[in-house]
DNA sequence: CTGTATCCTTCGCATTTCGAAATTAATTTA
DNA sequence: TAAATTAATTTCGAAATGCGAAGGATACAG
């Protein structure tokens, strides 16, 4: 009866290994090819896509500490890929960008696994990309759905470490 | 003319990093439930997954150097969560496998991310089921294929894998 | 038996990563 | 206004990651 659920189940579950693997991979190559180390290019790639931002809001988005931020963006900051800029207004914050060289790196190696994907994407039918586009928001949706009927499914008792948020 | 198309692919590029961010996130919170690191954590997972494998092949699947994944061993082994043990006809091999309490800390700690994914996906109608799996092998077909030329991408059904539990 | 290939570990070094404490600036409160 | 609180970063210390190069040990071919 869920024979044929579980397969698909499983299946897209192993899609979706098979892509962040890829992914993982792509990026591994980009950075071997740029000669950053990968935090360092996930920093330089949410640059180019936000501009100007701040440590803090850096931070949030890779999902860091803000301390390995700056340690990360100390080494940026040495290569001369980014510049520092105390806030005018507010004097606490700090706005980061990056350089000419920065913007110059990110161009000669961009991302790979990007313009991959957009070249195959724009190959395919108008209707293959709105059913791709519905399907990856549905997946977006499941991953991040924590709602749904009360999935307790955390009743792991017996670990030492705190749990805070 | 092309307007639509690149806004497609943008979205889909977006989609595809919010779920990649997703899941990121989520493994840093089971790696928090589970006091492992989040390489640690990638090890336990690939070998419940395939039970009995070697340093080399560990490092092969999940993109590290064997140096690395040595001593990420190291540091198992010292928490008792794996085993190591000499290869019988092959002594250079050595065959790692997880412990019983390590199978235990998997257990307690499952895949959260793919008992979510799982759930929701289970919900889903069969044809929106169809839908995503389809959707999902293009876009990881479309990761992979680094010649985009000749690339028909015809036949993508044959997903060989040998089944576990 | 000799050389070569394979598998893993050791070693040295740079980087990542985090929590806790420190710093500086803005904001609120008394 | 002065003092306390909050906010944004950085500094510091310590553990873990990650890699390349070098070092065993074992298998295998000739």
């Amino acid at each position: 009866m869920l024979r044929n659920t579980m397969e698909n189940s499983q299946k897209a579950l192993m899609l979706m290994r098979q892509i962040i693997r890829s992914t993982d991979m792509q990026d591994k190559e980009i950075s071997r090819l740029t000669g950053l180390t990968l935090p360092q290019l996930v920093v330089m790639q949410t640059l180019r896509e936000l501009g100007q931002v701040t440590p803090g809001e850096l931070a949030k988005e890779i999902a860091l500490t803000q301390a390995t931020v700056t340690s990360i963006l100390d080494r940026l900051e040495k290569k001369e890929l980014v510049v520092r800029e105390r806030g005018k207004e507010d004097k606490r914050r700090v706005w980061v960008s990056l350089t000419e060289s920065g913007v110059e790196l990110m161009k000669g190696a961009p991302a790979t696994r990007q313009e991959i994907f957009v070249r195959n994407f724009e190959d395919m039918q108008p209707w293959e990309q709105s059913m791709v586009v519905a399907s990856l928001e549905r997946v977006s949706y499941m991953l991040n759905a924590q709602h749904l009927d009360a999935a307790p499914l955390l009743d792991i008792g017996q670990l030492d470490r705190p749990q805070e948020s």
